[in-house]
DNA sequence: GAATCGATGATCT
DNA sequence: GATCATCGATTCA
């Protein structure tokens, strides 16, 4: 079943320690719907949290942390990549959930073409293993920032594309719990969860 | 296989 | 002006 506003209105660890095993699916006009299970995600928090985007209070960039949840946060970093978060609640806090990689599942063949690979020779991980990598492949840019997430919403006319994310059917069979990747402060919060099982994750589990 | 390093621009101080 | 929730190429083994 598509996830709905109740679901990510939780707090971001336990939205991010139920999104491992989940499906994230894509839809933009002129592609085929794209999809993949997800793997590898990262909790942060509001203002409390040191290493999150709201830890300094509402920005121009970080405001929609504070908005409701369910809908995408899109942020540009290292001057190259997208990174693919979710807001989630509890209302009137700030939080959100990093996907930081995912399993192919329908449209690899297009996700590789947006990666510049061979479909025939690439593997999985370069196609979904890192914030960056699945972003890229999945075709989602800064147009994306802001638009819904929980199921049932109507695809908006001028949107890139619409996203919608599939409660996974199993549990993982494991789940690992480690420090966040690429965060300085609070670098021992273990609020990095992924399925150690995967071959697509950004890095070994802990 | 592991370690290192540069690319490249938005964001915030 | 420094930092950054990254990635791929390069180097050395």
């Amino acid at each position: 079943m598509y996830l709905g506003r109740a679901f990510f209105a939780n707090d971001p660890v336990t939205v991010a320690r139920a999104l491992v095993g989940a499906v994230l699916e894509v839809s933009a006009a002129g592609s085929r719907r794209a999809s993949g299970r997800i793997v590898e995600v990262e909790a942060y928090g509001g203002p409390g949290d040191p290493a999150s985007h709201a830890a300094a209070g509402p920005t121009p960039r970080s405001a929609i942390m504070f908005g409701p949840p369910g809908v995408a946060y899109v942020y540009f970093i290292y001057g190259m990549h997208h990174c693919l978060n979710v807001v989630t609640g509890p209302a009137g806090s700030a939080g959100a959930v990093l996907i930081r990689a995912i399993e192919p599942l329908h449209d690899r063949v297009g996700m590789a073409a947006r990666r510049g690979l061979d479909p025939l020779r690439c593997r999985d991980r370069e196609l979904g293993g890192g914030p960056g990598r699945l972003c890229r492949a999945l075709g989602i840019d800064l147009g994306w920032n802001g638009l819904p997430v929980a199921g049932g919403t109507r695809m908006v006319d001028d949107a890139a594309g619409r996203l919608r994310l599939v409660a996974a059917v199993a549990p993982p069979r494991r789940l690992v719990a480690s420090g966040r990747i690429g965060v300085r402060r609070a670098a021992e919060v273990p609020w990095r969860f992924c399925d150690p099982d995967s071959s697509c994750l950004s890095r070994p589990p802990d």
